[in-house]
DNA sequence: ATGCATATTGCAACCGATTGCGCAAATTCG
DNA sequence: CGAATTTGCGCAATCGGTTGCAATATGCAT
């Protein structure tokens, strides 16, 4: 019995009340010119046959598909994990579809899934950008197209693009301000890479705030990372090798600050003793960690990511009803130091 | 400057050039009946105009979407991360596009994601169940329509389904035998929700393996939790209160090991001495952390899902080519003991 | 009966690409 | 040289809804 249950359209409703497409379609959309016993007689019909509208020949016809595209490096950082949380609880409540794709950091698979939501015509992409990505071009080519993009947490270093993100900068001077108000003077950072922009900021924020407290700048202090493990334990090497030895660290985020925790004791240094740290994140397991850092940064992922869509759809309406702004978004959120232990 | 920058379409490439669209569409696909002339200068100028087919008008054509959705409990539960990491992978060397949604463990919205993706027209959908899902006609509804489903982790109980998931059975029996050649004979469970398959299976092999071991059945030994962090201490607080108190205990997964490990220490319990515990998933960052189970039961998420994906992929081709096998697919991976504590 | 406004409904084009079929010109063959 | 075949291309329908406009019918006043 291959039934092959088709999914009813509007011309099957049509023909079985003998009446015109154009009737049905309108009469389910309550149209007034629609006399009331035809309505009657194709919506109850409808019903009977669970006829539910094609949403693809609808999206086709009207050039859109309610649906937006999102870009991030992985899931498996709690991090996006929560962002994406919040961009599909937004999407859904404005009856948005969520397309995502993940780049694993690399910037050539980021361009090929940019490719294929483009392709799709997604009626917007979220981005977060991976580690790699150095070239914005394929970016820049979306712009050509009308289709808004808004950039979340890892911003691209391009001009007239709408983002949101946490303000590092303020975010660094806290954690600063805290670990000197806990005594500390010789304060060491793990960073990431450079190229991101993120710890460009994070470094900014960690220059200027030692300023602020007089204390001395020193380059050895600073140790860049791919924040990978092995990057970490080689940045700790260094860190604890200094003649000066850091009394805290402040980590690009709480996974680089659990292994350079792990390395450290691994060395028999005394964590929150001999050396506090200080990370980004706020990781939610970390609870039931033994040996965590003082305080973390929380960058607020979900709301970001909820915020991060708001926008965008803002961005969508606009361009669909042709009163494109010229204006950007671009928000900055401030972060919270939360401190575990005392 | 609205430069309303539309994308390029057949219908323009076809009317510069002087020829019909079907020319142009044929000459695209290097379709054999078109002349060699027309080919290259149809191509070329396809890509001076960076020419993309439109997507969805394709789709709508051949009345596939190639998209899929997923649907899971939620993300921010590492097995679901990595899970909808090797759906990804697998959908996307296949060309097919990854819709998503979160049921938050909430049967009424995962009605209304299964709805949605509906009548989008996706061409499969893969479901891990909510918690709470107890009717299961929304899915036996989309039976009708061909539209294949494959469950994976979380299998509703339901005949005539495609499925794939870990031998849980199995799994238990494993980490039952490991705790009796530690030594152990009084062993605890504290299992899920009652509702939930995954937790009869655990239950099942739980029993027969007491069983093969000669080992005593105590039924206070066996305890249900709704997986939260409070069920879980008030789990702990009755196993820890029992007279012949358990010297192991095997946990639903690894954040309910945690909670209990953080309740046994509240206790001054002492974890891996007084008491002993094995639990499932694996957790990555377990490594961190100073208290952890012994041993966890690795359900290889990244695996299952890529597995899904194949399956459900497979099947949407079996469809789409109208020979649908009547053959249901029922896999059952073996997981693995991860020890972590000899 | 005629004129005019209003109430219902249908026709047909459209969104963008694909594809069966037909037609004409060019080529090959007997 | 005429017939058969091949080569190259266009017409038109199709997917499933939506929508401007035309058409018909009905009611009411004059």
């Amino acid at each position: 019995m291959s039934m092959e249950n088709k999914m009813p359209t509007i011309r099957e409703i049509a023909k079985k009340l003998q009446i015109s497409p154009s009737t049905v379609s309108r009469a389910l959309h309550n149209h007034h010119s629609i006399g009331l016993g035809t309505k009657m007689r194709v919506q109850e019909l409808a019903k009977k046959l669970q006829y539910e509208p094609n949403q693809n020949a609808i999206f086709f016809k009207q050039r859109r598909t309610f649906s937006v595209g999102v870009i991030l490096p992985n899931l498996s950082e709690s991090f996006f994990s929560s962002a994406i949380s919040g961009i599909e609880d937004f999407a859904i409540a404005h009856h948005y579809k969520v397309l995502f794709g993940q780049s694993h950091d690399d910037a050539i698979r980021e361009g090929q899934i940019l490719e294929t939501m483009k392709n799709f015509r997604v009626d917007g992409i979220l981005v977060s950008i991976s580690k790699s990505t150095t070239n914005y071009d394929h970016f820049k080519n979306l712009k050509k197209y009308n289709i808004p993009i808004v950039f979340f947490d890892r911003i691209p270093a391009m001009s007239n693009i709408n983002y949101i993100a946490c303000d590092l900068e303020a975010g660094i001077q806290e954690a600063v301000d805290f670990l000197v108000s806990k005594g500390h003077q010789c304060i060491g950072l793990i960073n990431g890479p450079n190229s991101m922009l993120a710890c460009k900021e994070r470094l900014r924020g960690f220059k200027n705030v030692l300023k602020k407290h007089n204390l001395k700048q020193n380059p050895s202090l600073i140790v860049s990372t791919d924040l990978s493990q092995e990057s970490t334990y080689q940045a700790m090497q260094k860190l604890l090798s200094l003649k000066n030895r850091p009394s805290a660290v402040i980590s690009f985020n709480d996974y680089v600050a659990l292994d350079a925790i792990q390395y450290a004791k691994k060395m028999k240094v005394k964590i929150n003793k001999d050396i506090s740290f200080v990370s980004f994140a706020n990781l939610p397991l970390s609870s039931y960690i033994e040996n965590t850092p003082l305080a973390s940064i929380e960058q607020f992922p979900y709301e970001q990511g909820k915020m991060a869509m708001e926008i965008l759809l803002k961005l969508v309406d606009e361009g669909h009803e042709k009163r494109a702004s010229k204006l950007n978004y671009n928000i900055s959120l401030s972060p919270k130091l939360e401190i575990r232990i005392q």
